[in-house]
RNA sequence: GGCGACGUAGCCAAGUGGUAAGGCAUGGCUCUGCAAAAGCCCUAUUCGCCGGUUCGAUUCCGGCCGUCGCCUCCA
């Protein structure tokens, strides 16, 4: 039984056969650092993370490398627009994508290469491309050849004819041919540049993962990820790049995301429907967000709208409900029950596994995640005790780890929590005296604070809404 | 116009050539002082539309309609 995973080259599930047994060398395009981040990047980092981190559980050891982009015209151009030193602002939204991977609780990567640490790297692969005729120096600018490459366009299924009829905007009318791209571009004056064989300038667009990911993962990787708008045209002249100096397939599978869909359209900051990372996070736990994202396949656009943040925090509760002790009554439940439950154990397991094998299919995983769910509840409503529990709350909490839920109860870490305690015993002993209004009204003020409260016969229990 | 993805209940969303997972929401019941939570039951004769293949299609093929993405910077 093998892994399947969709190859956007071929346009079909292909059983996952690595370069090296045992071993994925994996390269995810990151962020061009310009901007805060939006849900969509936030997307993007978390199904490459559920792949990786499913992969490790299935034994595999990746080698991921994500890079950052942080030279490129938006950055220069918000860099003059502030006065600000572009690296240094670069610098400033790595730090803070940084923070929301933790804070989304996506694995680190292996490493995190940045364009401006490989410039020496970069001119040599550029210099080589040159040297075989691949790519020619214009005005100070190095060049693609695409006419030399004859299989130019495979990946997006496009002709030449085809690539070159969206062009425009065509910078330099000197090129050979107005689908050829820039591997250099000259820098103009004043502007950060590094010195080259060509002249003052700096990395066109698309050599630097090219060029990031040899250096670091080798001539051939097994997976490249992205999302599915870098199909076109920032893999297809990766694959350029890459395959014209080392003669060899550059990644066995070309693995995309799609695009997160804000009411009924892509995200775009001229229309003005943005949601950053930082937003979400002002209200939410980073396990709604991946709750949101494995509800839905990978490859699929993904709604995102308030009222499907609001479902995917419901589910996040259901997940919860199931790890609750036993009833404070609780004294064994009957044997139908129990081995009802571990029969469940087992069986969700083995979909788990067979859902996920499956092109990472997460949502299917999920539904069977919440079989098991439903088969705990049931038995701690029969009485099960703690011990009878926990294997399969054990189980549940591994299998949801998988793919990369914290489930941390107690999500605020607050001063509070001793005065909560006060509060709930004291509401206890009111509930004893049956006063009962007074008791409602320290329950909808707690709530009102976030704290919801949970009476059962006996006593109350209380946790952090989420 | 070209390339690609998709169209499943009120909402989100799996899936299979043999008759529709899961979650949210809704309604009923059990439990509870009430509420919440949990459990049980109900909620798609039907999978965009029209043809074709088949004993049989939501699932395969063809056409149409619709949505979205890329073709210029984009996760």
């Amino acid at each position: 039984m093998a892994i399947e995973l969709y190859n956007t080259m071929t346009g079909q599930k292909e059983p996952l056969e690595t370069i090296e047994p045992g071993v994925v060398k994996m390269y995810l395009c990151g962020p061009t650092v310009y901007s805060d981040a939006h849900v969509g990047h936030a997307r993007s980092a978390m199904e490459f993370d559920i792949i990786r981190r499913y992969l490790e559980y299935r034994g595999y050891d990746v080698q991921f490398v994500m890079n950052y982009t942080d030279v490129d015209d938006k950055i220069i151009n918000r860099a003059n627009e502030e006065g600000a030193d572009p690296i240094k602002l670069a610098e400033w939204y790595i730090d803070q994508y940084s923070q929301h991977l933790a804070d989304l609780n996506i694995k680190s990567a292996t490493q995190y290469p940045r364009v401006t640490q490989l410039i020496s790297e970069i001119i040599a692969f550029i210099q080589a491309l040159v040297d075989n005729n691949y790519a020619y120096e214009l005005n100070g600018s190095v060049y693609f050849r695409v006419a030399k490459d004859d299989d130019y366009g495979k990946l997006s299924n496009r002709s030449l004819n085809e690539a070159r009829s969206g062009t425009r905007a065509i910078v330099d009318d000197d090129k050979e041919d107005e689908a050829d791209f820039a591997l250099w571009k000259a820098a103009k004056p004043g502007e950060l540049s590094w010195e080259s064989p060509w002249g003052p300038g700096r990395p066109g667009w698309h050599i630097e993962c090219s060029v990031m990911c040899r250096e670091l993962l080798g001539d051939q990787i097994d997976i490249h990820g992205g999302g599915n708008d870098l199909i076109f045209p920032h893999h297809e002249n990766e694959i350029a790049q890459t395959e014209s100096l080392t003669g060899k397939p550059f990644a066995r599978y070309w693995v995309h995301n799609g695009m997160l869909q804000l009411e009924g359209e892509k995200m775009s900051k001229s229309i003005g429907n943005v949601f950053s990372i930082h937003n979400f996070l002002e209200r939410y736990d980073g396990d709604v967000f991946r709750i949101l994202v494995l509800n839905s396949g990978y490859r699929g656009p993904l709604m995102y709208n308030i009222e499907v943040v609001e479902q995917s925090k419901a589910r996040l509760d259901r997940i919860f409900s199931a790890l609750k002790p036993a009833r404070p009554d609780a004294t064994g439940a009957p044997d139908t029950i129990l081995q009802a439950l571990n029969e469940q154990i087992e069986v969700t397991g083995e979909n788990f596994i067979a859902a996920m094998d499956d092109d990472f299919n997460s949502a299917g995983a999920m539904g069977h995640l919440f079989d098991l769910v439903k088969q705990i509840n049931t038995a701690r409503d029969n009485g099960a005790t703690d011990g009878e529990l926990k294997h399969a709350q054990m189980t549940l909490r591994e299998l949801a780890g998988v793919l990369g839920l914290r489930l941390q109860e107690s999500i605020i870490e607050s001063s509070a929590e001793p005065f909560i305690e006060l509060l709930v015993d004291i509401r206890q002993e009111l509930r004893q005296q049956k006063l009962w209004a007074l008791s409602d009204k320290i329950r909808d003020q707690l709530a009102e604070q976030g704290v919801v409260i949970e009476d059962s016969a006996g006593d109350s229990s209380w946790h952090w809404s989420r």
